[in-house]
DNA sequence: TTGATTCCGGACACAGTGTCGACCAGAATC
DNA sequence: GATTCTGGTCGACACTGTGTCCGGAATCAA
């Protein structure tokens, strides 16, 4: 998205500051593309964007803050997509689940890199970790809140499984395959072929379809 | 186990280094119970066996190379577990999978420390991919063989989604929700909501029941 | 133009890794 | 009992990467 474009915004242009910022984060997203955020030192952010490797540190504090950054971006995405069949007010359940996952699938496909790596840093960095907490947290509610919704309606069966329990699973579900196919080389059938089956599986599972 | 009760089995009393090698894996598996491989130094390790750290890299050439073999005891255990549904040959499957699933939760809850790191190693040795890749392969091999064969039965219902396609996304979420789960505190009934919710999804997955 | 920010680089101290050769104790051999 | 041999250990070294501190250059506002 080109900056500037956004009608009635009346925004400063760059500084000098916010161009090497963005470089950073741009070298950042190029290089994960081709290994892991460890093996990234800050050296190769800093020469990336055309500074020494001191200079980083006054725009970031640390390799993991540059890729929260990125990973925020790309997590409005992810919730959009979600959202498709967690707000649904009308309609089958089915195709809305199934769009909601494709949705998934194709950011997952667009963002891999990042996502992946965001979802790694979990292990090592404290506000990944939560992070990542509130975004499941978030996704669980909300599913649950569907299905509670869902089966006081009629028309998803009932518990046990409680629905935050099933929504939990199901989310873990998705969330691993994700990870995993968008590893695998890009192929329109199998990306069907993998939001085909967790569609029938959250459909099975909630709906009994 | 204590060594030498093998009835029969004549073997040589362990030597020095057997001794300092075992006390370096002991080590490392109760450092992980309380933090990350990679914020586990080789020092840590050595001193913790009461060797300098340059004498560590006569047992072992990496960190991973030990967590590798603590991995390897722990994963035969998994498939013990899992085995009691791939393999059932009698009976209604609800209970056998129930089984296998509830013996994957103990085997977590036991090592989970080890499994967790062992999971995460993933990503930053090559060889301990190609061991979880391996591992993963085998398992869903397993399950597709399993579904395939109830079907045929005409005890689950048909494809698609293909056996291999349901299987791998299964086994994701179990993955999946063994690894956060083991992080939970220790609960009888938490364990006994996970079993049943994960087996229901199994179920009306695989048999539509 | 000047003064204040903003931004950058050089230098330093430090932590961790991996390797090398010296060495030492105890078992095996003579 | 003296010897060799081998399994195991250690100290020292070179190297990579991190984070900080401070002086100074570039840039912007007045």
């Amino acid at each position: 998205m080109a900056a500037g474009t956004t009608p009635g915004v009346r925004r400063r242009k760059p500084s000098k500051g916010d161009l090497t910022s963005q470089a950073i984060l741009d070298t950042a997203e190029k290089l994960l593309a081709e290994r892991d955020l460890t093996a990234i030192t800050i050296d190769d952010l800093a020469s990336g964007a055309g500074i020494k490797r001191s200079a980083f540190y006054f725009h970031f504090e640390s390799r993991e803050a540059v890729l929260y950054l990125l990973a925020e971006r790309v997590l409005s995405q992810l919730y959009d997509a979600a959202t498709l069949w967690t707000e649904r007010t009308e309609g089958s359940p089915d195709d809305a689940v199934r769009r909601s996952i494709a949705g998934n699938v194709a950011v997952w496909r667009a963002n891999g890199p990042v996502l992946r790596a965001a979802v790694r840093a979990r292990d090592t960095d404290e506000n990944m970790r939560q992070f990542w907490a509130d975004v499941a947290r978030r996704f669980i509610t909300a599913v649950a809140d569907r299905i509670d919704a869902d089966r006081a309606a009629g028309l998803a069966v009932p518990g046990p499984p409680s629905a935050k329990s099933l929504a939990t699973v199901l989310v873990s579900m998705n969330d691993e395959v994700f990870y995993h196919h968008s590893r695998t080389r890009r192929s329109p059938a199998a990306d069907r072929e993998v939001v085909d089956t967790l569609t029938t599986v959250w459909l099975r599972s909630i709906y009994a379809r």
